[in-house]
Formats: structure tokens, C-alpha cells, sequence
DNA sequence: CGAACCCTTGACAGAAATCAACTAAGGTGG
DNA sequence: CCACCTTAGTTGATTTCTGTCAAGGGTTCG
């Protein structure tokens, strides 16, 4: 792996308390590797190669069954995916491809079971990422049955608003058909939930977005920390 | 702790391979403790005081939202819940109830957190654990949002009669009103399913059931161990 | 310029929730 | 022992929501 990358790289909380002689090993084999949008990255059922930290771009993670198919995740950086299945060394879930350009570190999953052994730090910073994940995925199969599509469609735009500091307008970080995945919905059912909106301070314009009135897209959302997250930057309380 | 459950939970995957120091810390401060059923032991929101293992009886975490309610998760001994919430000192995200007499042990989560960093077989059992309820929950999201609530029925049917060994006759072992909220339906739907799949090689008289045809079940539910997880006893692949 | 592809819209069909009525079983208290 | 109440489950009628199918507009890209 290059030195820029390593430096970078270093910072992260994955790695940020850990060793210098654990950071070395698991770097030494690692890659750090670029792709074009729509790569697939990984398949569901594989065996558990490498573990995986989005540095940039926009990964998803997908489940198929029987011929259908439906993004479960959205990763942004920095964020990683199949822990799970590496330290189980147990077979994928789900697939993974690339929404634009992306960077991504892969890491032997051997080597990542050799410095969990081997360093205390890295130990527990991957507990709390694997903590994190699961908690991540409670909260998205809670918005699947408790809530309905329009409010769904509510929350995620709140929370995409508080991404970016709470502004009332921005663009949607998502082509509209994967959103609708995303959210349990067909893209048919996406755009009459948008526009039935309007009613509820939402305004949508292709992909910009502008919450005229927030107070009243919380009505249908009810916005939680124990669905939509902690707010950004906030730890998980 | 007495004598006799301490026997019991040191044969657990989670603790069968931890040294005596750090089991002897970890039971010094903790509670092995029977429960009625219908009693809800923790609520979501509140701080995670205790990792809970149920070595007996069965648990049901339950999302909350607006005033509806939904059953996420049933746990057969032996389980443990609330682990992600501890490891981060994260809010609950769900509620657990007792729905029969369960045994349930208590240990501290400050005690929890302890023992992950003074033993390293322990912490990897953590991971393993964190990782497999991880994997749990992104099963159960699957099967939300790949298949239809029929589909679900079937495949909830034919796991399990993996369970157990694959009889084709056995009790449900959930009252249908939970079995329907698990499944994301309503009551109503539920009994309209099973009568539904008697076409397809299932036969249900009030809680006792009868698989007729495997195979015709089984072309509804499409079985896999991506998202029905893998046979009971072999490991996840 | 044509070919994809994304998105939207409308018409329709199917699935699921809701509302209501009814049965059956279990428990309580007179 | 029986009348009464509560609760789980079923069934039917209805409405609401969602998916499906089809068509058309707009954009991008070869």
C-alpha cells in the first residue's frame, strides 16, 4: 500500500489506537484500490476473503433472493464492510458493488484475525464496529416494520438533512430507483410518495431537495435516535 | 451465582474458553435470575446497565415507534441480548419481554467491558457473538424485504422443523398474534396465510403442525442459508 | 441521431391493513 | 357448578396501500 495512503489510513478509529507493529502487519498485504461506478465488488455466498473500509465514493451492499434483489446498505466513507463475516470466517450476506468511483482497502481476513489476536486496541475497535453495524441494521429493519413507506421516505430526508448541518436544502445523494430499494419501495411508489409529500413541507425538484417546513415533515417522520442514529458526529445515545 | 448455574454457563460457547480469573470476575457481580412471563426486563432508550444471557424459558426484543409495536427477535436458550448496546454504553434499541418463565443471567456491563480487555479468548468469543447477531439481523431484513409474507410463513414453517431435525409434525412454538408480528403481519394476514399455504403442503391445526409435501413448501419459500441461516448445529456457511 | 436509461404518470390488479362479528377456550367469582 | 368475562383466533367485508404494466418525456452517451 502506498505511504499516502497509509498515512490517511492511520487515522481512522479503526486503526487510530492500535499498535505500530499490528498497523504494519495488517497494511502489509492490504490493498487500496480504486473502482469505476457499478463494479461488483463482492458476491453473496463467497467465502469471507477480505475484510473491506470504504475510504471514498459510494459502495452498496445488496441482498438477492430467488431473482429479486434490494439494496440493504449504503456505505459512505468512512465505513467498512464484511467484518462480520471475517472474523466468523463465514460466507457473505450480501453483495457489494460500487454507486460512483470508489476507493476501498481490502484486508486478508486472516490478517485481521491475526491482529484481533494479537492487539488488544484493535480488538476492541472492531467490537465497536461490529457493535455499530449490528446496531445500524436494528435500526434499518425497525424502520421497515414500523414504519410506514411515507414515513420512511420523511426520515431518510431528515436524516439526510442532518448530515449536512441541518440544511434545508441539498441534493439527493441517491439515483431515485436505488433510494427506493433502499427504503422497501418501487420506484413508481417512491415518486407518488414524493409528490403526496408536498403536503407535509417537502419539495422535491429532480434531485434537489428543500424542506420548507420541517416541523411538519417530522409530523409524519417522528424522528428517533433509536431508529434514524445518533445525530452526526454525536455518540450513540 | 450459585454453584449449580455457574457449572451450567461455564460450558457456553461465550465462556468455555476464558480463564478462571476472568470468569470468576465476570459471575462475582452477576445474577442468574427466573423471570415470569410477560415481564419486560429492559425498555428501549434506557442506558445498557447489564448484558443479559437467557439460559432458559424464551425472550422477545420488541421495537417501539409511535405508539405501535413490533416483535423483532425471539430468543431460545441459549442466547444473550443487549451485547452491541453494552460494548458501545449505548442505548437499548429494543425492548425485551419475557414470554414464558425464562432464566435469565445479568452481568454488568462495565464488567462486560472488562473482561474484553483483560482476555483475549474472551473478547474473541464478544466478536464472534456480535458478529453472528449481526448476521441475525441482516437475515431477518432480508427476509422482510425480498419476500412476501407468505413466502416468510413458509420459510419460518421449514426452519423450524430444521430445528428440529426436520419433523414434519411439531407444536408452533409462538402464539400466532407474536409469530404474525415477527413475521411483519398482521394477525388476520396470518390466519389467512396458513390457510393459504394448505395448497402448498402445509397443514396447521390451532398450534399443531403438519408439513404434507416439503418439497411444495419449500417452492415458496426458496430455503437458503443466506437468509434462513445455516442448519442447526453446523457452522454459518 | 438513435439507443439506452431514468423518471414520471395513469390504469389496473393484487396484497395487506382495518373494521367488525363471531367462536372457542380458559379463568374468575358467585 | 355455572354464569360471566377476557382473550386468542378465525372469518368476512371493505378500504387502503403497494406492485405491476404500459406509455411517454427527458437525458446521456456512443
Amino acid at each position: 500500500m502506498r505511504d499516502a495512503s497509509l498515512a490517511e489510513i492511520r487515522e481512522l478509529a479503526l486503526f487510530r489506537d492500535i499498535g505500530e507493529a499490528t498497523f504494519e502487519a495488517l497494511t502489509r498485504s492490504a490493498y487500496h484500490q480504486t473502482f469505476p461506478p457499478q463494479v461488483t465488488l463482492i458476491h453473496q455466498g463467497q467465502s469471507a476473503d477480505f475484510f473491506h473500509v470504504v475510504t471514498d465514493g459510494l459502495v452498496e451492499l445488496v441482498g438477492n433472493w430467488n431473482g429479486r434483489e434490494n439494496t440493504m446498505v449504503v456505505l459512505r466513507p468512512v465505513s467498512t464492510f464484511t467484518l462480520a463475516a471475517c472474523m466468523t470466517d463465514a460466507p457473505y450476506l450480501m453483495a457489494a458493488r460500487t454507486i460512483e468511483q470508489s476507493r476501498v482497502i481490502l484486508i486478508p481476513s486472516s490478517d485481521l484475525r491475526a491482529a484481533f489476536a494479537a492487539d488488544t486496541a484493535f480488538a476492541l475497535a472492531i467490537a465497536h464496529e461490529l457493535a455499530n453495524c449490528y446496531r445500524g441494521m436494528v435500526r434499518h429493519a425497525k424502520d421497515m416494520k414500523l414504519r410506514t413507506s411515507r414515513e420512511r421516505l420523511a426520515g431518510y430526508i431528515l436524516r439526510q438533512s442532518a448530515l449536512r448541518g441541518g440544511a434545508s436544502r441539498f441534493e439527493l445523494p441517491l439515483e431515485k430507483r436505488l433510494l427506493a430499494s433502499f427504503l422497501g419501495m418501487t420506484p413508481e411508489n417512491l415518486s407518488r410518495a414524493l409528490r403526496a409529500l408536498r403536503d407535509d413541507g417537502l419539495a422535491i425538484d429532480a434531485t434537489h431537495v428543500t424542506i420548507a417546513d420541517r416541523a411538519a415533515l417530522d409530523r409524519v417522520a417522528h424522528v428517533t435516535p433509536l431508529i434514524d442514529g445518533p445525530e452526526p458526529g454525536a455518540p450513540d445515545r
